[in-house]
DNA sequence: GTCTATATGCAGATAGAC
DNA sequence: GTCTATCTGCATATAGAC
């Protein structure tokens, strides 16, 4: 592994632990275990640094979305499978979502010009959920405000997890967890019920 | 109104905007039309003057949020202005979300300890739906799961709005606005439909 | 390439005049 | 109470030895 490597490692975790602002050259320096001299050596600049390290978080990310995307074949398998897989996601990753959502929110610009480069196959899905429409199976629904609640259902619970813990659990960490396991069969169910057509 | 009210208001405007580690009490005496020094001479430190608005923020919120629960009789009525209610309160204040998000993961004890004192009203919540369930109108859910489903589709598209008008709607505001705007309508049914008994 | 030592700049906080 | 001027400390960044 090389020094470049070792340091992007160090200051992806510190990083997303505590964002751009909250972090210091300093402590990724000891997480990386070499001299803070050496991280201007090799990224000239903490900015620079930052965005290094979201680059590569970004081309990380982008194909796991894609390919659940493109496993699926109609809507209801599509709804399962995102739902579970962006779940498991989480789980390995459970600090990158606030961190996403505070650093696009701190500097828009670069988060648009980063993510120009990829888009997601929307045309795909919508045709699915186009076909399962006409068909009479599913209730008419834009795959944006389907996209959005599904994403909006999983990520948030991550992101605002402390004020849940603490208005809904007592702070206890344990229940929370809980709370997320029973959230990939609740979520998936409750999206299922919602865009379904009911038998009269 | 009194300078101490004065500088509250600047804080609260400034912190709101970019984070307590973002903010600059430069920006905030600027803001204020008043000194630096006068700050401290009011509140002490920058932790000080942040935590009382932090106080007072939530002192402002959460008797809104109680009104819109106590208000409705039933769970039909209870989504319905719930998701009503929320989505208005945020247009007026549209950064506020992602302040609490991030200021809630940056020190999540300074949190607990601000929220211990008001508890909200689940019980009242639990046995309407509880009523709902017996009665057979309802699919059994949690009410945890209920609230943080309709909370997260309401909060999740503001929180993480650069990113879904970049993806969605590249960069257009206005588009991004008639979504939101859609959704008091397209969240409300999609719960209705989603907790509703079907007939068969 | 990697280090120690140092410069530079800035933000929070204080002293003291009015 | 409000200001100007100043201190102090820290974080980024650079110089220069090895």
């Amino acid at each position: 592994m090389t020094t470049e490597e070792i340091i992007l490692q160090a200051a992806s975790k510190i990083f997303i632990l505590k964002g751009m602002e909250g972090s210091r050259m300093q402590e990724i320096a000891d997480e990386a275990g070499i001299n803070k001299a050496l991280l201007h050596y090799y990224f000239r600049s903490k900015e620079n640094l930052f965005d290094r390290v979201f680059m590569e978080i970004k081309n990380r990310l982008i194909p796991k979305v894609h390919l659940s995307i493109e496993k699926s074949d109609g809507i209801r398998a599509f709804v399962t499978m995102f739902i579970s897989e962006y779940i498991d996601l989480i789980k390995e990753i459970p600090y990158l979502p606030q961190f996403f959502i505070h650093e696009i929110n701190r500097d828009p610009s670069k988060i648009i010009k980063i993510l120009q480069s990829g888009e997601l196959p929307f045309t795909k899905m919508q045709s699915m959920i186009d076909a399962d429409i006409s068909a009479g199976k599913i209730k008419p629904i834009k795959i944006e405000h389907l996209m959005v609640n599904m994403v909006s259902m999983i990520l948030f619970p991550i992101v605002a997890r402390p004020i849940i813990e603490s208005i809904l659990f007592g702070n206890d960490p344990q229940q929370f967890s809980l709370f997320l396991d029973e959230r990939k069969s609740v979520v998936t169910d409750f999206v299922l019920q919602a865009i379904e057509i009911k038998n009269i």
